[in-house]
DNA sequence: CCAAAAGTGTTCTGATTACACCCATGA
DNA sequence: TCATGGGTGTAATCAGAACACTTTTGG
């Protein structure tokens, strides 16, 4: 009940506070987060999520856009942001009580502008969520810093299903865009290509999900048929759902 | 990422942390949430959401627990128990500065064993979420104290949506329970019943949803024929969903 | 003309809807 | 036998799966 009446507030003790952030984008076909390696202990050298304290004057949707800027370089993320869940475990920080509030992003594709690494990290960059091992035990990929494999993990799902029932795929591309790639970030994220005529058909008959524009895509290295452009419609959910193929990957 | 390094932890503004819990049933055919009424400032006199502060050697999900035995007097509480977001406005709290992981937690029909009352609490009952008057402006229904109108509404939307792709509506009945006594818990949590045999095939032919017993429905004010009664399954998730109907509800 | 990618059509199947109908029980 | 719920059946409809097919471009 935030604070119950009765409690000497003063006499509790202090935890920090903190945003995680899992920036997802996709690089090459294959779904990736953003990562920073650590300079410092604990954990030096290993990799870690973005994030850092929520300051007394911010709440934490606040912070996390701030961190987003700061430790991604990015100054107009034109992203999703939003809260994914708060992790709590009292060991998971072994110098204090951190109480982490982690987020969820999902960046257009950003091969090119690489992020730039914060000032406390030595390194940042996108890893494929594949080579990161987090299905398996911990000696086939990454071992990540404190809790942030289990907090991946979340994120990850939330990912796979959110794009089921939203719009939010569409976030993953850079406007205007063509269907095929709309599709290849779902081929991307589940690891299996949905159908194309189905994909195209319910893309198409969910008002609002796509907004055709005149222009079709000029490319260099284009092969093929050159397919029409499209933008973000306005509408945030789909009903029904987009249905998730069999896929090796997702299960 | 959760305290980095190069900052000085201490240096940091101290939050309190704590957990604030909404917990639904059926009461009568409608949805309730358990409330507390304020006993001291700030916000006497006004009804809040239960919880209290996460202790040293707790996790929220802990603290919840923990809270939702003392608050609610329910010693072996069997429902279910979920972390819902976390609110973190600067001045949600005019003490100091405090962050709320919220729950949400279902409860089966509790209309006879009433919650008792905290011991900071001057009062405690249910609900009807339709008297809150959380849809419309304030002066319809109860001004919740700080922001807990908003953590309810979210928690709503929460609990209406979870229902039509999980199992958790058995969450709200006692077992053993008739398929009529689950789908009341539809009608109550939408608004709205679905119809009476899509909805007996749906559960039926969802396998893990119920597992049927032997025995009928023997209870003594009881009309008409007797109903078979069923337990809960192992099933979690619903696939496809359990759709929900036009309401005048949940539009 | 061929490869490659865009885009369209078509059939099959399964689930949902919106009902009507039958069954078992207590008064 | 009648009211009251429990329980079953069914035709129309709709959406998705699977797959073949046509179109448009660059070499």
């Amino acid at each position: 009940m935030t604070a119950p009446a009765g409690y000497d507030v003063s006499a509790h003790p202090p935890f920090a506070v903190t945003v995680d952030l899992t920036v997802f984008t996709i690089h090459d076909g294959a779904l990736s987060v953003l990562l920073i390696r650590r300079g410092d202990d604990p954990y030096a050298g290993r990799w870690a999520l973005p994030g850092g304290f929520v300051e007394p004057d911010e709440d934490a949707a606040t912070a996390a856009w701030r961190e987003l800027a700061e430790e991604t370089g990015l100054e107009r993320f034109s992203g999703h942001l939003e809260q994914l869940a708060t992790y709590s475990a009292p060991d998971r920080d072994p110098r204090m009580r951190v109480v982490s509030i982690a987020h969820l992003a999902f960046a257009p594709g950003l091969s090119r502008r690489g992020p730039t690494a914060g000032s406390d990290a030595s390194a940042a960059r996108w890893w494929p969520v594949e080579d990161l091992g987090l299905d398996g035990g911990q000696e086939a990929g990454v071992e990540l810093a404190f809790d942030h494999a289990e907090i991946l993990r979340d994120a990850l799902e939330r990912v796979r299903s959110k794009i089921e029932y939203t719009t939010l795929a569409t976030q993953f591309v850079d406007e205007p865009f063509t269907l095929a790639d709309l599709r290849r970030v779902y081929a991307a994220v589940w690891g299996a290509a949905p159908d194309l005529g189905n994909f195209r058909r319910k893309v198409l008959s969910t008002s609002g999900f796509v907004v055709a524009t005149e222009q079709v895509d000029e490319g260099e290295g284009r092969l093929g048929r050159p397919a029409l452009l499209y933008r973000r419609g306005s509408a945030t959910h789909l009903q029904p759902a987009m249905l998730r193929p069999d896929s090796p990957l997702s299960g």
